[in-house]
DNA sequence: CGGAATCTTGATTAGGTTCAAGATGAGTGG
DNA sequence: CCACTCATCTTGAACCTAATCAAGATTCCG
């Protein structure tokens, strides 16, 4: 049940005439060098023959369609994998098989770092819309770690970065529902305003109940606060499509860290 | 028999009269070819010669005094650091100024990995009893690892491990808090035993209110949680001495995660 | 258009916090 | 060794937040 020979299984090709995209790379025309989220991804501060060599080690395959798995847990490791597009959520199971949502993946996020220790994935990773990705064969990232400082350098800060992330969202369990939605927002508004899009239009890319299970807090709770918020004029929603009237309010409830510089 | 016992066997007091003992290793015979610890440290699979290297970067100054701090919030961050005996907590401030418990360490486990990537610690680390700690330079273990494969996989292994950890710390947030204490004792626990100490009977080196805090709880729960357990024959409980009488039932109440393979 | 999934809103309940008061224990000095 | 203090821990009662149970409303999609 390796993840990339589903993936080619699955793949179908655009047009049946040209088999040649069917072959490494999806798209032959994507690269890391042109890539627009790179500065947020692995290649930051490499050199551009550097970054051509990393570009190598990278596959691409035809795009994940929501719904459909990048990973699951259990799976042997073999790569770790780039979001260039799309969303992902990564999941464990709790004893009674329940889904308990362990993150969301914006482009330029790296997903599979977890597990690395053990050559295992301890998670799932499923795309929340059609979401194309990057696959990186972690065994030839390592090598190759080896003989760039800068890439060395850069994976270490990738990882620095999602300790202190989720170390920053274990916080979460010191707050009340109204300060945890806030902290997402806010978390997320940040994160799509580094990607250069709107601080304060987005549309969610998950359900209220996906927030709800990320969050720890029933789907019922979640819909009433998005209505609170929306009273108290912090927020107008309709459906997934949301726009942050008052990030200085929200950002407050959500008890920002002293020392956090995200 | 417990922890701080063993530390004061190993550990006698500096006489004000030997001031050379100050200077750069505290103790010039602990190394890590002798270190007890070093199966759960960086040196796991490395040769000998490779852990003299190491060693050679690594300092070890007079202990921590309970209460004495490693690092704050906003120093730069040179090392990071591996307890050798003792335990941290690294905790962070938040809005109003109150402490909010990130993480507790044990002897082998490393601290200061948030925050390699701002060059800036985010967090504060405390000794919660006396202390020994392995100070390791970033920049020289870093450069280490671009000469030394296995102590490159170690490290990429060792935040591995933390960032899996932590997401699994996050798990709690989706319990309640009787099933949350049961998941940190079996914790706790599981390091021990890891440690070559007793699974079932350990001390607590930290106080309820740091369980509490840690866990997004009140001291009045956590307080009321183990004379529960008590009377339900999980645990005996004397102050911070602690017996866990029914593992089984412990882990099923933290419900460990399927396909946790801590 | 119809059925399913998702979301909203209301009423009730329960788990955990808050407030309050004692109890226990560690450390200090006489 | 005891008396005293301060910090930590325990227990009780009242309150409140968020979960649960239940019923509609809305949206999505074939």
């Amino acid at each position: 049940m390796d993840a990339r020979t589903r993936i080619n299984a699955e793949y179908l090709m655009p047009t049946s005439s040209d088999a040649s995209l069917a072959s490494r790379n999806f798209h032959s025309r994507i690269n890391c060098q042109d890539c627009a989220i790179s500065e947020l991804c692995l290649p930051v501060a490499l050199l551009e023959s550097e970054i051509e060599h990393l570009d190598s080690i990278i596959k691409r395959n035809r795009p994940l369609q929501k719904g459909e798995h990048l990973y699951r847990a259990g799976d042997g490791l073999q790569c770790v994998y780039a979001v260039r597009t799309g969303t992902l959520k990564t999941y464990t199971l709790n004893n009674e098989g329940t889904e308990q949502i362990t993150g969301f993946y914006l482009p330029g996020e790296v997903v599979g770092l977890d597990g690395l220790h053990e050559h295992t994935h301890p998670s799932f990773a499923v795309a929340l819309e059609t979401t194309m990705i990057c696959s990186i064969p972690f065994h030839q990232l390592e090598e190759l770690a080896g003989i760039i400082p800068n890439l060395r350098m850069q994976l270490l800060k990738i990882m620095s970065r999602e300790i202190q992330s989720d170390q920053e969202l274990f916080q979460l369990t010191k707050k009340n529902a109204e300060e945890r939605l806030a902290a997402f927002l806010v978390n997320l508004s940040t994160r799509y305003a580094k990607r250069g899009l709107s601080a304060q239009n987005f549309i969610l890319p998950m359900s209220r109940g996906d927030i709800g299970n990320y969050l720890g807090l029933t789907i019922e709770t979640v819909s009433r606060l998005f209505t609170r918020y929306q009273k108290a004029d912090l927020i107008d929603t309709k459906g997934r499509e949301i726009h942050l009237k008052d990030m200085k309010s929200l950002s407050q409830l959500a008890g920002t860290n002293c020392h956090s510089s995200v």
